[in-house]
DNA sequence: CTCCCTGCAAACTGTTTGCAAGTAC
DNA sequence: GTACTTGCAAACAGTTTGCAGGGAG
């Protein structure tokens, strides 16, 4: 009801929200605000700490309820690595994994794999039907190097 | 010391604690035995489940304690996948990646990744250094389909 | 005005730690 | 005999649920 939300990604997902029988409240604003704007896998407690801030009346609870939502609807993606399970970072359209830094979190996303011929050959050799693929890539960032 | 282990890959596990040091015991032997023998994910408390079938006064925490110590001499691994991140399997040497079964969590491994052009390219558009990658493969194995 | 959403507190689940007794070597 | 291990109980951390009050549409 205050927030001077910035960029146009929240929009977005606001309309995404409303268009999916969801109400737009300070609480979910604040999260996606945060969610949107970050370059860095956040998970739930980063989050909120962060929008709390903006936004002092939040409780932990509605992060998770607000995270639940936009997982389901696409918008956001938890993220798998080798130090925990429960981070997320805003998702991308189409087909596109990510390249995640070790040190600092930071993400960035590419496309393009050729696992095609690969997924066949396992497939032939395993007998398994293979549905989905999981491809991360891990190392560090230009300014963590 | 009752203990009639079966194959080859727990003797060889046996050796390898004994090398580093860690003692012998029934507990843990009950603990290798299953899960060197299993075939799918299996997660703490399967494992506890399954292995007090032979050894019942094996505690869950004695579980955690022993997959500790056979992740870190790198004999098993920690398997993350959608429907958790909590399961183990029995790692296999040299560079391999796994496929999936999403209904059974049957696992099978393959090798041969051609990700090296792929991880120049990311490197060269990203800027950053890739150190390590996370592949998987998610379906149907045989018996599923 | 209705129903969804919030924050709090409490319940839960999975995992870790402290400790005295037990046991491998 | 010594030091590592065990199992229990209790502590912990992260997440989920119940509920009464509050606010979006």
């Amino acid at each position: 009801m205050e927030n001077p939300v910035p960029p146009q990604v929240d929009s977005q997902w606001f309309a995404c929200l409303r268009q999916n029988g969801y109400r737009l409240t300070d609480s979910r604003r604040a999260v996606m605000q945060i969610v949107a704007e970050s370059e860095y896998l956040l998970n739930p407690l980063e989050i909120y700490e962060e929008a709390r801030r903006t936004h002092p009346r939040l409780g932990l609870v509605s992060v998770y309820r607000t995270l639940e939502k936009l997982a389901e609807l696409g918008l956001i993606e938890r993220v798998h690595h080798p130090n925990g399970c429960n981070s997320y970072i805003a998702a991308r359209p189409g087909h596109t994994h990510l390249i995640i830094c070790q040190n600092c979190g930071k993400v960035s996303y590419f496309s393009g794999d050729r696992l095609g011929p690969l997924v066949e050959t396992v497939e032939g050799e395993s007998g398994y039907q293979v549905k989905d693929h999981w491809l991360q890539l891990i190392g560090l960032c230009r300014l963590c190097q």
